[in-house]
DNA sequence: CCAATTTCTTATCTTTTGTTAACGTTTTGA
DNA sequence: TCAAAACGTTAACAAAAGATAAGAAATTGG
């Protein structure tokens, strides 16, 4: 995977967002950084500032605290998708969680210092703002859901949701993860496989 | 409470996201509403999309899901806090909860058709995407703070957390609605109650 | 002011979930 | 390739939480 490559990727996805123009590109791609991670190394992690906002090229990571030495996976995110500790990122305070490639990962990212230099006015400011909402947006209606999710369903009819519309995340997904994910215990997951084997549905 | 009163203090505290100048401000305020809603009268409801984003001068919200003919209460806000099924707002889909007036209340309301209107470029588009921008993060940060609580701490450290730090919260809501709010049954947060008065910390 | 409703607590019983540990399998990394 | 580590399942027990019901206290709405 060469750079050029990465950020083409990265400049078609985008346009989901915002559309620049060749000019507006050729600015905003000198405040882009490709970043590489080999399994198990830390794009963000606790009592550091996040100053950058990746976009997963190719590969995984996933969220998680330390409580008691115990380490809770919160959320994975995978190909195609934004990753940071937005709200660090946002307000400049430490992290609170890690985030850990699960696998060899290539990121395209921006800092927080480009992205507040492309929302100075000169070219870019105005779709960089809208940029910024739009992911933003976009964080928001995840978390949105996840709550509603903690807060209306069972455990288990959180894993079968996860079951129908999870793609391929519980084949590249270690268990466990999966079960912190879901607020429960690894073991807890397990029974609620067993549950769902003998009786489908 | 005066329509030109609760005007002022809505544009004091979005000084905190914008600030409009005087002529910025006249376009602003004419697509600004007020809305009161009684007790128990909805701002939001299921399969309605929310065309609203509110913001509380007096008075307080809960919002809720039915789920088996139970009312789950996930969240509340109070004054000088801004209120929407904001997913629904966004994405203009039918919302999944109900958003209720706890008490008599008192919003001043921005619509999506005005939110469109005010980001089509004459004058306030730059500072509209900064506000909406703000507010998505103002949320996000919200919702992640509350997620990781789900996942990291138990009923009983968050009613501790609400404790701490819930300003009147615990005496202006009904205890069965904190109690959804902490992922619990009312039974539940009364025995955590009695706990913690038995043995203080 | 008072009856009706809502709210909170408590008790009992049941179900779910957590904890710990053991065991077999798979994956990893030197 | 092989030993170590990580992973998933299962069992047994403990702890936590849910369900239901009853009753007292507080609030509400005429």
């Amino acid at each position: 995977m060469d750079h050029l490559k990465a950020l083409d990727i990265y400049r078609t996805h985008i346009e989901k967002y915002i559309v620049l123009n060749d000019e507006e590109w050729t600015v905003f791609k000198d405040h882009l950084s490709i970043r590489t991670l080999k399994k198990k190394q830390n794009f963000a992690e606790p009592g550091l500032v996040c100053n950058e906002v990746g976009f997963i090229i190719l590969g995984s990571v996933r969220y998680y605290n330390v409580r008691e030495g115990e380490e809770i996976t919160g959320y994975f995110s995978f190909e195609n998708e934004f990753v940071s500790s937005y709200k660090s990122f946002l307000t400049r305070q430490p992290a609170l969680n890690y985030i850990q490639a699960l696998e060899p990962t290539i990121f395209v990212t921006f800092s927080q210092k480009s992205m507040q230099l492309m929302l100075a006015p000169p070219l870019l400011a105005y779709k960089i703002e809208r940029f910024g909402r739009l992911i933003a947006e976009y964080y928001l209606c995840c978390y949105e859901d996840r709550m509603t999710a903690f807060i209306t369903k069972t455990p288990e009819e959180r894993y079968l949701d996860l079951l129908s519309t999870g793609r391929d995340v519980l084949q590249r997904i270690p268990q466990h993860y999966i079960a912190h994910f879901l607020g429960i215990t690894p073991v807890s997951l397990s029974r609620i496989r067993r549950k769902i084997l003998v009786s489908p549905l």
